[in-house]
RNA sequence: GGGGUCGUAGCUCAGUCGGUUAGAGUGCCAGCCUGUCACGCUGGAAGUCGCGGGUUCGAGUCCCGUCGGCCCCGCCA
C-alpha cells in the first residue's frame, strides 16, 4: 500500500501522470453525474473526481458508498481542471479516478473536522481528541512545536551541550508546589514523586562535570490550572557551569531570534532587561506585556496638600502608602462610558481594590470621581506628567505597592487590549532580573524562596541575608514574552556553609535539610562548580508563537481545568487488588465497593449475548452496579442506574 | 477553597412574563442534479432541555442541590 505522491504536493507539473494517493475523504460533493471528493493527508488536500456516466458500474457503487472521513486508496490521472479554485494549494488541478479502494469507513464524526467559525465545545473536542486533532490548525500546531522542539535541540548541540535524561520517579521536595506522588509496591507506605523539574539532577549532573546540560523534560505540578498551566507540562532544562546570568541570558537570547524567525518575527538583540523593582514599579507586574509603553507613576507628591483624604494621608505616609496613576492617551480612553468605567471599577475591586478614582478628560470635558476635591489646574499638571496631551484618562490606585501594582499593572492589561494598544504582530521579549531571594509567607508565618532554595543571593546583599532577608535579591531572572513568563533561571549556590545558612533562613532544620537533600549538600562539598541555568516552558512559546491563547491548543492530549483527561476518563478508579499489591489499604481493614451489574437484553444469539457481556465490562468498573439494556441489535438503550457501589468495610 | 459563565437535536445556537405539538442553521438519511469546491434543489428522520429534588394546575424557563466544560482569584519554589 503506497502513494506515489503526497495530496498537498501535486501541482501542474503532475498534469498527465498516473498518481497513486492515500488519505482521508473530507468531504464529498456527488452532482449526480459528476462526483468530487477532497482527499485530505497529512500535507494537503486534492480534489479527486469521476464522470459517473463512463465509469465502470463497480466503481460507481464504490464512490456512492463514500462518506466523509472513510479512508481511501485511489488510483487516478492529473488533470488540469476546467475551473480552478484560486482558493487551495492544489486548485489548478485535480486527480480524475481510475481505481478506488475504501481502506476502511468511518462513522459520522461527533464533532466538525475542520477550521470553522464555530467550533466544537471544548468538552466534545477533548472527548474526541483523535478527530479534533486532524484538523488543519492543531496538526500546523504541533508541527510547529516539533519544528521548535528541533530547533532547540540543535541551538543547543551546536554550543556543544550534553542531553542527559533525568529520572521520572524521584524523590518528593519540601517547599514549591504540590506532587504528584507514585507509591511504591516494593517499598510498602513509601512513594516517589514525579518531578515538578529536574532541578537538583540538573545540579549534580554540573559536579559531575558535564559542564553544559540539556533536556526537554516532562515535569508535574499538583497544583490548580489556567488556560496557560496543565498539570504535566514540558520544559526545556538547561544548566552549565562556569557562567555569569549574562552568559545565559545571552545564550537563550541567541536561541528565541532562531525560534521567532520561524515565524516570521525578527526580534532586536541584546533583548532588553528590567529590574524587577523596575518592572513592578512601572508595569505593576513582573511579567509585563512590553508591547505597550504606558507606565504606572507615583503621583504622590501631587496629593501632599490635597482635599482628598484617603490621598493626602497616603502621601502623607513617609511611602508606606502611596498614590499610583496610570495613563492612556486617546480618544477611547477619554471617551469611555459609564458602564465601560463601572467595569474597570469591579475588575480593581475584585483585586482588592476599594475602589478606581480616575481623571478623564474627552469629549464631554473633564470628569473625575474625585472631582469636588482637585482644581482644574491641578488636573492638568496631572495630565501632562502622565503624558495625557488632549484626551484620555488616569486610573489611581491608592494603598501599599502590593495592592497598587496588582491592581494598576492588572488595568493595565485590561485598558491595553480595550483600547487596542497590543500589536499582535509584534514579539516583545524582556529580561526580569534582581528577583528578591526572599518573600515573607503569611500563612506558615516564615520567608520563603521566590526561585527555589538553591537560588545564589546576590553577592552584594549577603550580608542582610540574616537580618533583612526581604531586601536580598536573588540572583535570578525571568524571561518575559508579551507579558506570560516563559522561563525563569538563576545562578545556584555551590557552596556548603551558604546552601545551610539559607535552609536555615527559611526554616528548614539540619535534620530535614539531611533527610530531604543529603544528597545535595554532601555533592557540594565535592568540588561542586560555580554554575546556573534556566528553565524555559516549551508549552508556553508554542502557545505564543502559534497565535494561540490556551496551551491546550498545542498539547497532542492535554487535560481540562479540572485535571481530567475526557478521553481516556483518567484518573480512574483501580482494581483493589492493585491498591493491597502497593499496600495502601491495610490487611486488617479492607475496603470494597460492592457491586454487581445486571443486564437485559433480547439479543438473537448467544455470540451476541457474549459481546454484550465484554461491551458491559468495557463502559463499567467492577465497583459498578444497576441495570443496563439493550435492543435486539445489541444497541445500548438505557444504563442510566448503572453507579459506582456503595463502600463496606470489613475489619 | 472562592468568584464568574455556560450546559436545549450529532454539532453550533434561539427559546419572550412559567402556558398549545420545543425551533433555526448545519450535519445525517433519501431523491433529483455535468464543473462543484461550505455545491444546489426537494423531502425526511432526529430531543432524558446535563442530572436529582422542590415550588406550581402547569417548569427548558423559578428555587435548592449536584455533575461537567471554560475563565479568573487563591495556589503554581
Amino acid at each position: 500500500m503506497q502513494r506515489s505522491h503526497r495530496n498537498g504536493e501535486l501541482t501542474r507539473i503532475h498534469v498527465g501522470e498516473t498518481v497513486h494517493l492515500l488519505g482521508w475523504a473530507r468531504r464529498v460533493r456527488n452532482l449526480g453525474s459528476l462526483i468530487f471528493i477532497d482527499l485530505r493527508d497529512r500535507w494537503g488536500l486534492i480534489q479527486l473526481t469521476a464522470d459517473t456516466t463512463v465509469v465502470s458500474p463497480g466503481l460507481l457503487n464504490t464512490l456512492k458508498t463514500i462518506r466523509s472521513e472513510f479512508v481511501l486508496s485511489v488510483k487516478g490521472t492529473v488533470e488540469l481542471r476546467n475551473s480552478p479554485n484560486e482558493g487551495i494549494a492544489t486548485g489548478e488541478i485535480e486527480v480524475r479516478i481510475l481505481d478506488l479502494n475504501i481502506l476502511n469507513t468511518s462513522l459520522t464524526p461527533p464533532i466538525p473536522i475542520e477550521d470553522i467559525d464555530e467550533p466544537a465545545g471544548e468538552e466534545l473536542r477533548l472527548k474526541y481528541r483523535y478527530l479534533d486533532l486532524r484538523k488543519n490548525s492543531l496538526q500546523k500546531n504541533l508541527w510547529l512545536r516539533s519544528e521548535m522542539s528541533h530547533v532547540i535541540r540543535d541551538h543547543f548541540r551546536q554550543n556543544d551541550f550534553f542531553e542527559v535524561e533525568t529520572p521520572i520517579l524521584t524523590k518528593s521536595t519540601p517547599e514549591g508546589a504540590r506532587d504528584y506522588l507514585v507509591p511504591s509496591r516494593v517499598h510498602s507506605g513509601e512513594f516517589f514523586a514525579l518531578p515538578q523539574s529536574p532541578q537538583l539532577f540538573k545540579q549534580l549532573l554540573q559536579v559531575s562535570g558535564f559542564e553544559r546540560y540539556f533536556q526537554i523534560c516532562r515535569c508535574f505540578r499538583d497544583e490548580d490550572l489556567r488556560a496557560d498551566r496543565q498539570p504535566e507540562f514540558t520544559q526545556v532544562d538547561v544548566e552549565m557551569s562556569f557562567i555569569t546570568q549574562e552568559d545565559i541570558q545571552d545564550l537563550i537570547s541567541n536561541l528565541m531570534v532562531r525560534l521567532s524567525s520561524m515565524v516570521g518575527r525578527t526580534i532586536n538583540k541584546p533583548i532588553p532587561r528590567l529590574t524587577y523593582q523596575d518592572a513592578m514599579e512601572f508595569y505593576g507586574s513582573d511579567k509585563p506585556d512590553l508591547r505597550f509603553d504606558n507606565r504606572i507613576k507615583d503621583v504622590s507628591a501631587f496629593f501632599n496638600r490635597s482635599e482628598f483624604k484617603i490621598f493626602r494621608n497616603a502621601a502623607d505616609s513617609d511611602g508606606q502608602r502611596r498614590v499610583r496613576a496610570l495613563g492612556f492617551s486617546g480618544p477611547i480612553a477619554g471617551n469611555l462610558s459609564r458602564k465601560q468605567i463601572d467595569d474597570l471599577e469591579r475588575d480593581a475591586k475584585h483585586l482588592g481594590a476599594g475602589g478606581l478614582p480616575y481623571i478623564k478628560w474627552g469629549k464631554d470635558g473633564l470628569s473625575s470621581s474625585f472631582k469636588k476635591f482637585i482644581s482644574e489646574e491641578e488636573t492638568r499638571k496631572i495630565c501632562t506628567a502622565l503624558g495625557i496631551i488632549d484626551e484620555g484618562i488616569i486610573l489611581f490606585a491608592v494603598g501599599p505597592d502590593s495592592l497598587t501594582s496588582k491592581v494598576l499593572g492588572e488595568l493595565r492589561n485590561i485598558c491595553g487590549k480595550q483600547f487596542g494598544l497590543i500589536d499582535s504582530s509584534v514579539f516583545s521579549f524582556v529580561w526580569i532580573t534582581d528577583f528578591p531571594l526572599f518573600e515573607w509567607n503569611d500563612d506558615s508565618l516564615r520567608w520563603m524562596a521566590v526561585h527555589h532554595p538553591f537560588t545564589s543571593p546576590h553577592p552584594d546583599d549577603l550580608y542582610m541575608i540574616e537580618d533583612r532577608p526581604g531586601e536580598c535579591r536573588a540572583l535570578a531572572y525571568d524571561l518575559v514574552l508579551n507579558g506570560f513568563e516563559i522561563g525563569g533561571g538563576s545562578i545556584r549556590i555551590h557552596s556548603t556553609e551558604l546552601q545551610s545558612r539559607i535552609f536555615k533562613l527559611l526554616g528548614i532544620s539540619e535534620a530535614e535539610a539531611q533527610d530531604k537533600f543529603g544528597f545535595l549538600l554532601e555533592a557540594l562539598g565535592y568540588g561542586a562548580p560555580p554554575m546556573g541555568g534556566i528553565a524555559l516552558g516549551l508549552d508556553r512559546m508554542v502557545m505564543l508563537f502559534s497565535g494561540e491563547s490556551s496551551i491546550r491548543e498545542v498539547i497532542a492530549f492535554p487535560k481540562t481545568a479540572q485535571a481530567r483527561c475526557l478521553m481516556t476518563s483518567a484518573p480512574s478508579f483501580v482494581d483493589l487488588r492493585q491498591l493491597t499489591d502497593l499496600g495502601l489499604l491495610k490487611e486488617n481493614k479492607q475496603t470494597f465497593r460492592v457491586g454487581a451489574v445486571f443486564f437485559e437484553s433480547q439479543a438473537s444469539s448467544p455470540a451476541l449475548r457474549r459481546a454484550l457481556g465484554q461491551r458491559i465490562q468495557e463502559i463499567t468498573s467492577t465497583q459498578t452496579q444497576g441495570l443496563i439494556s439493550f435492543d435486539s441489535k445489541g444497541r445500548l438503550i438505557d444504563s442510566k442506574t448503572i453507579q459506582d457501589g456503595p463502600f463496606f468495610e470489613f475489619e
